[in-house]
DNA sequence: CAGGAAATCGCACTGAGTGTAACATTCCAA
DNA sequence: TTGGAATGTTACACTCAGTGCGATTTCCTG
């Protein structure tokens, strides 16, 4: 039942994000040839785009894996419905937070920042976690009324913790991460004070 | 003065990118080469790389060139400093919104939707919006101390143009693009309305 | 007009990505 | 168990974006 084909095929795929990965750390992403990766992945270089579309689907692969993209529509699911969208982004954001916090995350968005095109693709996964986050949503408050609003509260939850994360990136100053970003939806509530 | 050299230059930048963006939309982006351009253009395949460092730079440059890069931080700076930045950016945007309402922007969407690549940096330009106006605003309101309150406000008015954007895109029956857009703003703030 | 700077070009090269056809492995059903 | 069918793997040849370099032309300035 296990599938001899599946089981190697998982395999060779992490194989290959391995070796890319770690290639891209220690030469950087630019200086990498898809036959270095080929070659330290024991495959040949046409197989490469069997498993991947292309050089930087690698780098994007985890991204998709990381922690946000996955668990935050996961935590938000746990949320209570009694309480505002955007303040049930902020409990799942907040909770999430230190999760985000290591150095393989700074290594890696420091290697989103080598190239345009990365850096670019990295805001596109950014941008698509709206989505994930406005579709988890929507389970917990199906009212097509509030369609709207729910997009509006992914917006604003994902957009502050995308300047947390700048600063916490430039700034090695800011720590930790949570109660940076916590300092920041305070901010954003603010923002609203006077109607 | 005016200079034969430099008004060439811009002539010869201006018909690269007129015969680029126009065989983008006739043949589609993948499908025309940079010889094609060339060309078009009159010039050699390498003057190309003279004036443009790449091929979607070409799309870039018309993006960067439109309405509201150059015009909304201007529009910013004309705003009375006594109301809250997160209103004089919704009224900027608001006054600015009817001039994005064209075909052309149309097109130029769906060509930035054929290639997840462009897609992406069309991402990271609107997202580079936000510094534009971030840094328009810290003219308005120097107040260091303000400084996240500015970059908050601003992540939220583009935030919200994009979704309003995005419903005129995918959605004939949006229209006009300004009500729209207001309506967003309207349904942003109730977003914080029980402190 | 001389000389330098800026623009243009050709050529050869690297590297990403694709089409194709052949070959190997795994799976499934008779 | 065996004989395809489906899937995985590879080599080869190709297109095209982008770069390095050096030669040549065009423009500006003293």
């Amino acid at each position: 039942m296990p599938g001899v084909r599946e089981s190697k095929k998982e395999a060779t795929r992490a194989r290959i994000a391995e070796a890319g990965l770690r290639l891209f750390l220690e030469r950087g992403y630019g200086t990498t040839t898809l036959d270095d990766i080929a070659a330290a992945a024991g495959i040949s270089r046409r197989t490469f785009f069997y498993y991947f579309r292309s050089k930087d689907d690698v780098l994007l692969a985890w991204h998709g894996a990381g922690a946000l993209s996955s668990a935050l529509p996961a935590a938000m699911l746990e949320q209570s419905p009694q309480q505002a969208p955007l303040r049930a982004a902020r409990r799942c954001l907040l909770a999430l937070a230190s999760q985000y916090e290591t150095d393989e995350s700074r290594a890696m968005d420091t290697l989103m920042r080598s190239s345009p095109v990365l850096a670019a693709r990295k805001d596109t996964t950014e941008i698509g976690m709206e989505r994930h986050l406005t579709d988890a949503m929507s389970t917990l408050w199906p009212d097509p009324e509030r369609r709207t609003e729910l997009r509006l509260a992914a917006m604003m939850a994902i957009g502050t913790l995308r300047l947390a994360l700048d600063d916490w990136r430039t700034d090695p100053s800011v720590a930790p991460l949570a109660d940076h970003l916590e300092r920041h939806f305070d901010a954003l509530s603010q923002q609203l004070g006077p109607h």
